[in-house]
RNA sequence: GCGCCUGUAGCUCAGUUGGAUAGAGCAACGGACUUCUAAUCCGUGUGCCAGGGGUUCGACUCCCUUCAGGCGCACCA
């Protein structure tokens, strides 16, 4: 039963509205003394002609305690309701615990697909904080839609070909090392990449033989071809190390270079539409009357560009996944390029492009400076996690010392900081990197949440075997009525974070559970108490950890046993 | 110069389609462990919601404008 829907469908047979707009009206009042929803009359005044508070003790007065309403009242222009507390409690404890990690899913995803890109690293490049940042956004909006039922797909659109791997493949076969790329291939590819720039620099003629190399490479040279696939294939297993950590895994790493041939038919097509016009030697797209500068398709040489074989993706995947959104995962700085290419997309005549959205992720910036790649002045995601595991035994050596898997714990719980840490704030916000506030063990943080399900798996631990049914309307106390309120209030916070694209959403929502949940354990004794009131606010906890491990599961924490 | 984003408490940030006294965490200070894990809980806030106009019964929220910061503006991705 939804309580807001069946409340709003007893005030439409009060009012001229229906129970739709009416739900659409319904919020939630910001102190929760003040009722558990409310309705506001403002709209009415003009139409009755009465004033809104009016309105509203009038309508109180017609309204009846039933299973669904506790009491209402009229408070300036509001008609207040609270719900029939008994009925609310059995209603949704009895549905999270029958669902179990399944609550929150829905029917409307079904029978649609939605193509979420996302992390997109370049082989034979460290993985740094900036990509860690948009593996987790994309991870997490990846699972929110599954969740809601959509059929997904995970796109790892891989950084695998252009000039770049000429120099690369230059610089291995000058001083590369092949025990040493074997051990650690990023580290060694990018020693040798490095250098390569170094020795460019008294050597100008080493960058002829990059570009040599390259073409080779493109001519399908089996040497050459050999070594790339070699790098793809070692950087590949290196970014899955990490992907691990997080429990993200990709359908497709199909990436740039699986889209060489399927470039020249988009540069036909635009030909043919006669949206190719010469500028500078270069072929590009006029976007001006869009008020956008020009989307370069081809260059003075002939060659194509990233613009190039974003179209020839954007192609593909409508073929080939006909899907019904499809999401890229991408930083904010590419903001610009994503409307081009949409904007292209629709005038070449599809107007599936308008199906197409860049949700745009977090810059990650140093207090004083950007966080540069080329310079290689970047903070690596291998080096995040590393401390946070690090300083996440140190706390658990005193405060827990004889627990017994505790590097395990330290890497979840570690993580767990990490993914709370860059998914805790809205995508628009830069930010700025600071150790302290992703090692952050306390209040809004990662480890304050999963220590919450620690505590509540610990409870049900040592009450063993206890009742599969309870009589939850033995829960009465206000802590006990706002914890369901919130497990109640998850499907909302899905159903936002999708619209929005937001996995914050979730991140705050499993707070606010653990917060009320805390509270609830602080206040009120569970193994101590009667056994019916007992048995109840097992059954409660039960709920709790099973709602909040959904939704930490979503933005890729593990929760502990111990901790 | 043009475009996009941001500006809310000392710091980091929420604030739902405009609505009831603007909320959290951190930091600071004071309290709660013979009791289910104290990584917890409870208490303490004089915020020109960047400034200025406008729309509205009502604006942190919408419009205009100024200022400050970030990002982007074709042969790199």
């Amino acid at each position: 039963m939804d309580f807001k829907k069946e409340i709003a469908g007893k005030i439409s047979q009060l009012v001229d509205m229906e129970q739709e707009k009416i739900m659409e009206l319904i919020e939630i009042p910001p102190q929760s003394n003040m009722g558990d929803y409310a309705f506001p009359c403002f709209q009415f005044a003009k139409v009755l002609r009465k004033a809104p508070n009016m309105i509203a003790a009038d309508l109180a007065g017609k309204l009846a305690q039933d299973n669904v309403i506790g009491k209402v009242e009229a408070a300036g222009g509001y008609l207040n309701f609270f719900v029939n507390r008994a009925e609310f409690m059995k209603e949704i404890l009895t549905e999270v615990n029958e669902k179990g990690r399944d609550f929150g899913a829905s029917k409307e995803g079904d029978g649609k697909t939605v193509l979420v890109e996302f992390s997109s690293p370049n082989i034979a490049k460290p993985f740094h904080i900036g990509h860690l940042v948009n593996t987790l956004t994309g991870s997490a909006l990846e699972k929110i839609y599954r969740h809601l039922g959509y059929h997904t797909e995970r796109l790892n659109h891989i950084g695998d070909y252009g000039t770049q791997f000429g120099k690369q493949i230059a610089a291995y076969k000058h001083w590369g090392n092949e025990e040493a790329l074997e051990k650690d291939p990023i580290t060694e590819l990018l020693r040798v990449y490095v250098m390569f720039h170094e020795e460019a620099e008294k050597h100008p003629e080493l960058e002829d033989e990059a570009r040599q190399l390259f073409k080779k490479l493109e001519d399908g040279d089996p040497e050459m071809l050999a070594l790339w696939q070699k790098f793809r294939d070692l950087s590949i297993v290196e970014f899955k190390k990490l992907y691990k950590e997080f429990n993200i895994e990709f359908d497709s790493y199909n990436g740039e270079s699986f889209y060489t041939d399927k470039m020249g038919e988009v540069v036909q097509m635009l030909r043919d539409k006669n949206l190719l016009v010469e500028s500078n030697g270069a072929q590009i797209v006029d976007l001006e009357k869009f008020n956008m500068p020009p989307c370069l398709i081809l260059k003075s040489d002939g060659a194509t560009i990233y613009a190039t074989r974003d179209l020839a993706a954007g192609l593909y995947r409508h073929r080939t996944y006909n899907f019904d959104k499809c999401l890229y995962v991408v930083g904010n700085t590419q903001a610009l390029h994503f409307k081009q290419i949409f904007t292209v997309l629709k005038l070449m005549g599809f107007d599936w492009a308008d199906n197409m959205a860049h949700i745009g992720t977090s810059l990650v910036k140093f207090a004083d400076r950007k966080m540069a790649t080329r310079s290689g002045d970047m903070i690596y995601a291998k080096t995040v996690l590393n401390e946070a595991a690090e300083k996440t035994l140190e706390i658990v050596e005193s405060k827990n010392s004889g627990l017994a898997d505790k590097a395990d714990v330290a890497k979840k719980v570690g993580m767990g900081a990490v993914a709370y840490t860059i998914l805790k704030n809205n995508r628009d916000r830069d930010i700025i990197f600071s150790w302290e506030d992703i090692l952050s063990f306390e209040g809004d943080s990662g480890p304050y949440v999963q220590y919450t399900c620690v505590r509540g798996k610990s409870v049900m631990r040592k009450a063993g075997d206890f009742p599969s049914t309870a009589d939850y309307s033995k829960l009465t106390t206000d802590e006990e009525f706002n914890l369901v309120k919130l497990l109640d209030g998850f499907k909302a916070a899905l159903k936002e974070a999708a619209d929005r694209y937001e996995p914050f959403v979730i991140t705050r929502h499993v707070t606010e559970i653990a917060k009320a949940y805390n509270k609830f354990y602080n206040s009120h004794p569970i193994m101590n108490a009667e056994p019916e009131v007992k048995a109840a606010r097992l059954h409660l906890t039960k709920a709790v950890c099973n709602v909040i491990e959904t939704g930490l599961s979503i933005i890729g924490i593990e929760v502990p046993e111990n901790m």
